[in-house]
DNA sequence: TTGGACATACAAACCGGTCGGTATGTAATG
DNA sequence: CATTACATACCGACCGGTTTGTATGTCCAA
């Protein structure tokens, strides 16, 4: 039995302090990147002091990094949905894809829809090898599933259509970046979707049988 | 004294110092950043010292909005080999246009194919409503002049396929600065070219009739 | 001689990161 | 159980260096 609810006032939890970092990070970078949030704002945001923040990180770039693995996650857990189900029509599955990606842009808990990883990407990734890294790999994970999908999809219904499954996945990736930043700078959500429906359509397209 | 022949080392252009200015400014933002890149830098790398630099740009965001501009113009004139000849077949214009994007990511100067607007859009969008309105304006342009070649096109060839200029011309806009994003980060200027070409082929299918 | 085009020097704020110190939890010992 | 010993978590002042921007001086052409 524990019962740390009784004993203090003040609540020594170094996971969740840890965590609260990374959180006030991700809101912060979100909306003013890398370069343009300071540890001391990202401490006020978490309710910490600088001493406290270098007790947890390295430095700052290691705060990065933790930052876009934990993106990587969330992203994983959201897309969860649609690849998990192994014994769905993998063309059902990447259906089901869009559709997340289309509720992600209807979140309102956050003013735009934007990607950290892509922010990190254009800001950081000519520069700093280690988010270079990173961010490759979260766009590495993101491919990979969605080729995953389009082999199978291609095994199972195949199509009369010839195409590369990982070059496609690479398309759809880019197209998906790059509305989150068209849409973020037009500062409208609703191109973000136009774009996803011309994807998904793209996708039906590739297995459709005349 | 000092030889102060007519015309001396030390040549009075301030249009051309200011183009200096800008020019550095894109060399060094294309791989830094704006937040990563200082004045003090931009200074060093055009030769001229902060005193001079604050003569020429009121401060650093006038700079910054110039080198966006900057881009555009350079980015028009770019495009224009396409866009210019209003006689050809408006389909044969996009043709032309993607090869454009595709001699894009061979320039030896540069080392990585990468967009300013794409890299301004990302960062500072979000909290500097100047940059913010620059680069949408230029992705404006950009979709604005492939919208109304689909539209000639699509008078022209008249397709089965119904589709909307305006959507598809945003969605290969978002492509695009998505593959240079992406292409980035990956380190592979072929993945943007395959991109390039599923979208060619994307717009060949658009107008191909069965 | 006057004004634009620069250079030099400096200011004030801010940056990432360090350091000494303190509060708190834990585990061994007696 | 009480004491001791030590590790962890956190604080807040502080450091050297960098940041954008300013004030002032100098040179040169018209």
């Amino acid at each position: 039995m524990s019962k740390k609810a009784t004993s203090s006032k003040r609540e020594r939890d170094p996971a969740a302090t840890r965590q609260r970092l990374i959180d006030a990070t991700v809101r912060l970078m979100l909306q003013q990147g890398f370069s343009g949030t300071s540890v001391d704002q990202i401490c006020k945001e978490a309710g910490m002091t600088k001493g406290g923040f270098f007790h947890h990180f390295e430095n700052k770039e290691a705060l990065g990094t933790a930052a876009v693995e934990w993106w990587g996650q969330m992203g994983t857990a959201l897309y969860a949905e649609a690849w998990k189900d192994t014994a769905l029509d993998p063309l059902d599955q990447l259906r089901r894809m869009f559709d997340i990606m289309i509720g992600f842009t209807r979140r309102p808990d956050e003013a735009a829809c934007v990607c950290m990883v892509g922010m990190m990407s254009q800001e950081m990734s000519a520069t700093n090898p280690a988010f270079q890294a990173a961010c490759e790999k979260e766009l590495n994970l993101w491919t990979t599933n969605v080729a995953r999908m389009l082999t199978a999809a291609k095994k199972l219904h195949k199509p009369e259509t010839k195409f590369d499954p990982v070059q496609v996945a690479w398309f759809l990736n880019s197209l998906w970046q790059g509305s989150m930043l068209v849409g973020k700078t037009c500062r409208s959500q609703e191109l973000i979707r136009h774009n996803i429906k011309l994807a998904r359509a793209y996708v039906e397209g590739l297995f459709q049988t005349n």
